[in-house]
DNA sequence: CCTGTTGGATACGTTCGTGTATCGGATACA
DNA sequence: TGTATCCGATACACGAACGTATCCAACAGG
């Protein structure tokens, strides 16, 4: 059989295992970096065989967009929740707070996505995936920046609040690829923290900052 | 012979061989991406036998790590022409378009820096060789930008031209991520633009901006 | 409990890349 | 031009990982 098309039994077993393999790809590629993982590992990391794999996924890229789906879907949940807590007025110092807990805290998940990245970057059709991907989460940045406007007035540069959710994730990438290379987690954060009111308030608060540990 | 430490006779086709493994390396990386590359790729592309690799170089990290000094010189140098080029007033808007065009338009260039960074994300020994042409390219910034104050007032979130430099670069990985994705340099330079008008300038100036063709 | 289907293990042949050891042509220097 | 040295090509043996074909055990349904 190709890998789970066919109508057939339900399964039990099968859905196991296929998590125990996402489950050590992850930790292989976060470990080694995907390129220099091969499928014996990550079998070997689960505690199953090469049949077992063949059995659930085609091909290592197949393993690998089915994990960066899991992964990515996962935090996106968790990055709205964060951004849903409070009431119509944003308070953005504790959403900063709340979205960087999420998104920088586990370098494992930085250095996969990273992978991933550069796995897109080389294939159209994969990077159509994360694009829209990206799109989702910037859309549900500037919704909720929608709601906040009148407490923060945006600089006119970045044009609405759609240009303010773009301007923000690429502050995001920048700070993340400064923290791949100094695993400095304070560090990020705090300049997350800068970027972002720099960028989302009109210069002339100078306020909005903490120390975070 | 190991590599090329005992004083030996000097040389001259060895450098040209070594020269055409690193021009052919540099094209099959950015093709495939580094951790899909065999060496033999890499001869093959250059048009040489595995031994004339082994001659020069002992692995293919080693290439890869040769590679990424001599290209990652060769740019650090045109943006310094870049920056240096106007007098002691800073000229932000042109300065960004001159920059720009030498970061921003090699997509070649963009990969093989991002398969190194993520190589250099793992290995701490060659994440600090990265940092550390980064620390060189923030200092080039952030000198040039001290010449310019007083034309334009920096916001007081960043704290001094340091922390303005840093800002500049983390502006440069965020829009390069999406650049990797979507492909489309005009809307990568424009977005460049905006950022480090907005990050760079009080907010109050609106002015500083053009399209790119 | 029995039975047919499913999921994973084992075993096999093959391909691909590696690293080394040796050889012949090219090159610098007198 | 001669010659000692270097450099890259060729040949070889080895290992790693692949994909498949076959087999046995686990499991759902009656």
């Amino acid at each position: 059989m190709a890998v789970g098309e066919t109508t057939g039994r339900v399964t039990r077993r099968r859905v196991r295992t296929r998590a125990n393999l996402l489950d050590a790809a992850f930790a292989v590629f976060a470990a080694k970096g995907f390129g220099r993982v091969s499928i014996e590992e990550v079998c070997e990391a689960a505690g199953y065989s090469r049949g077992a794999f063949y059995s659930n996924f085609g091909s290592l890229d197949e393993l690998f967009f089915a994990l960066y789906r899991q992964r990515a879907d996962q935090i996106a949940d968790q990055v709205a929740g964060a951004l849903a807590v409070d009431g119509p007025g944003l308070d953005v110092p504790a959403a900063v707070d709340r979205v960087t807990e999420v998104l920088l805290l586990d370098r494992d998940w930085l250095l996969v996505k990273t992978d991933f990245l550069v796995h897109a970057a080389r294939d159209p059709a994969v990077a159509a995936t994360l694009l829209e991907h990206r799109a989702r989460l910037r859309a549900a940045i500037a919704d909720r920046l929608a709601r906040a406007r009148g407490h923060t007035a945006l600089p006119a540069v970045l044009g609405g609040t759609d240009g303010a959710a773009h301007a923000v994730v690429a502050a995001y990438d920048g700070v993340t690829t400064q923290l791949l290379l100094d695993r400095d987690t304070g560090h990020a954060r705090a300049w997350l923290g800068r970027l972002l009111t720099a960028l989302l308030t009109d210069g002339s608060d100078t306020t909005g900052q903490r120390t975070t540990a």
